[in-house]
DNA sequence: CCCGGCATCAACCGATCGGCTATCCATCCG
DNA sequence: CGGATGGATAGCCGATCGGTTGATGCCGGG
């Protein structure tokens, strides 16, 4: 019996992957959570085998990166399996820092959700399509890869920043701001901001 | 007995809305879409007193507004109630205007969501809290209010674009986006595009 | 050890943005 | 019938922004 924490701020989506999981013979929910301390005190009272963990917990909540890492620290941590919406480059990378052994997306069909959990379970890892192919193309040499760094540039641009914002909100200076952004674009092949941050969403370095 | 069509282009969402609404005695689920031919067909095939509605049904398919809008054109169209996750003042208003009866968002509770059902099947309107809190706003006569066209400028400028770009996005001239920026400057009581994105996403005229 | 990638920064210059004023037209409403 | 509102447009001008180029320091791999 694979014991199963979910982790996820709608109510209905967390109900409805119960009652999906709870069809499945050798799969339980043991407990769900909205957020950090829930997810804490949840796992601390029936300590799961895996996690089911969304990465977007709503505002006031810690994301599920950092709830991700708080797992993990624990003593005896369970496997967490990331079961979210986006599979944008930052977010997948986020999520495999802080610890996550596997990482599928809602649009997945039931039984390879069944198939993930149980694999997670076995201490294996578990990509969607999709991330894998998202990861691949990051570490091949060929291409033009984006730094972290250029990254958070370009989800600052995306937000419609100004390159002094972006400085004092990177804690830099402007000069750096921009010297960054031409390197994007050069990466990207564009020229203009709205191109770069329509092309890093083409590409799912960002998310729209 | 209220026959329900499922439309959300998320399976796991999907199985676990059926799997909730199943569990009512007098709800039952008599079909699936994951677009608008899909909905269209399965709406044609099992008439349903009403179709719960996704907003965002993936890149390739129409909007779940113009599911909405397609379905209550048909002969004896289905009551249309929207369950998604963002209560943004365009999205509300976009699927108000294609003939949508309700609106309820995900993180609401299990309970909320049939009482929608059968409210919306009853022909009542259903509104989430938040979404009835800013068509309040919007209608209530001091507060500044951004045209229609300001948030179709609000939204461009979010992602980036240039005055340049939102012109021709929008077949008008550049004086005229300028105009419509001066406004929407005023209205929300800042000075520069990107602090104007910030207010808006902040004031959930637009979703970030 | 030296090269390359990454992050940082400075100075320069042209494009643009922002703010202003003013006009025109359609629609809606009392 | 006015008057108000929303949308589209023009022209102006100075401040700022955005983009390029070039240069520095740091770190890790070959």
């Amino acid at each position: 019996m694979i014991r199963i924490v979910l982790v996820d701020d709608h109510p209905v989506v967390r109900a409805g992957l119960r009652a999906l999981i709870e069809g499945q013979e050798d799969l339980v929910v043991v407990g769900e959570a909205d957020g950090l301390e829930q997810a804490l005190s949840v796992v601390a009272a029936e300590p799961p085998d895996v996690v089911l963990m969304d990465l977007s917990l709503g505002t006031d909540s810690a994301g599920g990166a950092e709830v991700t890492a708080a797992l993990r620290a624990l003593e005896s941590p369970p496997e967490v399996l990331v079961l979210t919406t986006y599979d944008t480059e930052s977010d997948i990378l986020r999520a495999l820092e802080a610890g996550a052994r596997g990482y599928l997306l809602k649009d997945a069909p039931p039984e390879q959700l069944f198939g993930g959990i149980r694999a997670t379970a076995r201490g294996e890892t578990v990509l969607a399509p999709s991330v894998a192919a998202t990861l691949v193309r990051r570490t091949t040499p060929g291409a033009s890869t984006v730094t972290d760094r250029e990254v958070e540039v370009l989800e600052l641009l995306s937000r419609g920043l100004g390159n002094k914002e972006m400085a004092r909100e990177l804690f830099v200076s402007e000069a750096t701001v921009k010297s960054h952004l031409s390197h994007i674009y050069t990466k990207l092949g564009v020229d203009t901001r709205a191109g770069a941050v329509a092309v890093a969403i083409e590409r799912r370095i960002i998310r729209a």
